[in-house]
RNA sequence: GGAGGGGUUCCCGAGUGGCCAAAGGGAUCAGACUGUAAAUCUGACGCGCAAGCUUCGGUGGUUCGAAUCCACCCCCCUCCA
């Protein structure tokens, strides 16, 4: 096969490497040969979310430079929590929950990875299957005594629940940390794993696998991490208006999803750029300057949603994005054909079937407004418009009348929230 | 088990009998300006057109009147055992 390619300084370049553990060690031994690289991936939820992507396309980088990455599924984890700088202790989710989501998300991570390219195609595993048949005794006695409280303690990731006034942590979250090391130095045992990757949150759970592994097996394993998404403006990252963005087209639309990335900051997108999608280097650099060199709207946020959208909900899914972007941001409205507006509610722009009502009724019912109040203040600041014509009589009816082709409405309130309402 | 400290509107956090739908900050939302940016400014931010109604861990009570006082209960934290 291929030497493998220097991924390390390639993920350099692009900023996403935070902490390596082994240094140049594990540089010499990636270039070596074709490695097996691991990152786990907890239910949380039933979809990933946008958070999950930079580990998740770091795999896939790992995969296209020759090494052989596996996607682990915790199972087991999922049903403890990892405290990794939570402030809080979270509550437990039932085992058919978690079931269910680790059902969910198994596509998710496969869909990134390629199963079938020979001696490097991903596996998927889930740690619940060399966990849930542990003997307590045994474990104690097996993995438990390789670790020292004493040192568990001191991790950075869990000091601030051990010192902090007001919180506090319990034996189950603080157990974590061992699981996870326990399922590096499983993955080694299994198929020769010898690097484990994650967010910069997982450095402590990496190195106790090290550890772990060097302790059991008496093999010399790595970690990296990858730094945690910020915005430049020190909000936190992966949140648009209506929440999580998550890679479930069922929970946030191809649109919605392709708007978030448009709505990008100027300061955050060129390393977004390089976070999340597999566009060079230079062709970034080149877009940055373009972009730099214009006096007009950047070319780069639309780059990226595009590349973004296109990896998670394919062609089919960022023509859909693209079509109602256009028909409601640079359209107008009232052309649209009656085909147009079928598509758009096909395409996944939220749309309500009702019957006809008052502004401000269809307002609340489709949850632009989330009371008759609000409403009414959105109405007064002319924050409305119904088929592109702002209006500000909440009791003015829309019915068959006036809708666009004697059913449809788009309703939009402030610069970019849309609604479709098909008239029963 | 013992001692102490807490639970207030999305979050933080004031408020110890009426002037409290509850200070202040943050978040959020809308408008202006713009590029469907950023920054800034303005406004809104429990529900109701309004009268008014429902909120301050829970349940009862005291009082003309309680987030504020009393009783019991639930939950969290710290220290001691």
């Amino acid at each position: 096969m291929t030497p493998p390619q220097d991924i390390v300084k390639d993920l350099e370049s692009r900023a996403l490497v935070t902490q390596l553990a082994g240094g140049d060690d594990l540089k010499a031994h990636l270039a070596e040969a074709s490695r097996v690289v691991y990152c786990g991936f907890d239910p949380t939820a039933e979809s990933l979310h946008i958070g999950n992507m930079v580990p998740l396309l770091a795999l896939k980088r790992f995969q296209m430079a020759g090494h052989k990455p596996i996607a682990l599924i915790g199972g087991a984890t999922g049903m403890i929590g990892d405290p990794s700088f939570k402030d809080s202790e979270r509550k437990l989710n039932s085992t058919d929950v978690i079931s269910d989501w680790v059902e969910r998300i198994k596509p998710q991570l496969s869909q990134f990875l390629d199963f079938d390219c020979g001696d490097n195609s991903a596996i998927l595993v889930n740690n619940l299957d060399w966990t849930k048949g542990l003997d307590v005794l045994d474990f104690l006695r097996d993995v438990g005594k390789h670790f020292s409280v004493n040192a568990m303690i001191q991790k950075e990731s869990v000091k601030q629940r051990i010192d902090r006034e007001g919180e506090g942590i319990s034996f189950t979250e603080f157990s974590y940390m061992i699981l996870q090391s326990f399922d590096f130095a499983q993955l080694n045992e299994r198929y020769g794993c010898t690097l484990q990757i994650g967010g910069s949150d997982q450095w402590g759970n990496i190195t106790g696998g090290i550890d772990l592994t060097r302790r059991m097996h008496q093999n010399q394993v790595y970690g990296l991490t990858m730094p945690l998404i910020t915005k430049a403006d020190g909000s936190k990252f992966g949140k648009s208006e209506s929440g999580t963005v998550w890679l479930d087209p069922a929970k946030t639309s191809p649109y919605a999803f392709y708007q978030f990335w448009l709505n990008t900051a100027d300061a955050d997108v060129y390393r977004f750029m390089h976070f999340f999608t597999f566009l060079g280097l230079e062709d970034i650099e080149a877009i940055r300057a373009a972009d730099a060199a214009s006096s007009t709207k950047p070319e780069a946020q639309g780059m990226l949603a595009q590349e973004v959208t296109r990896l998670v909900h394919g062609e089919s899914g960022l023509a859909a994005a693209q079509r109602i972007s256009s028909a409601l941001f640079s359209g107008d409205i009232a052309s649209l054909t009656e085909s147009d507006l079928a598509q758009l509610a096909q395409d996944g722009l939220p749309t309500t079937d009702s019957s006809a009502g008052t502004i401000t009724e269809l307002l609340v019912a489709t949850e632009l407004a989330k009371s008759n109040k609000m409403a009414r203040e959105f109405l007064g600041n002319n924050a409305v418009s119904v088929n592109g014509v702002v209006v500000s009589d909440g009791d003015s009816v829309l019915g068959a009348e006036n809708a666009l082709h004697g059913r449809y409405f788009v309703l939009r309130r402030g610069k970019k929230l849309f609604h479709l309402i098909r008239l029963v």
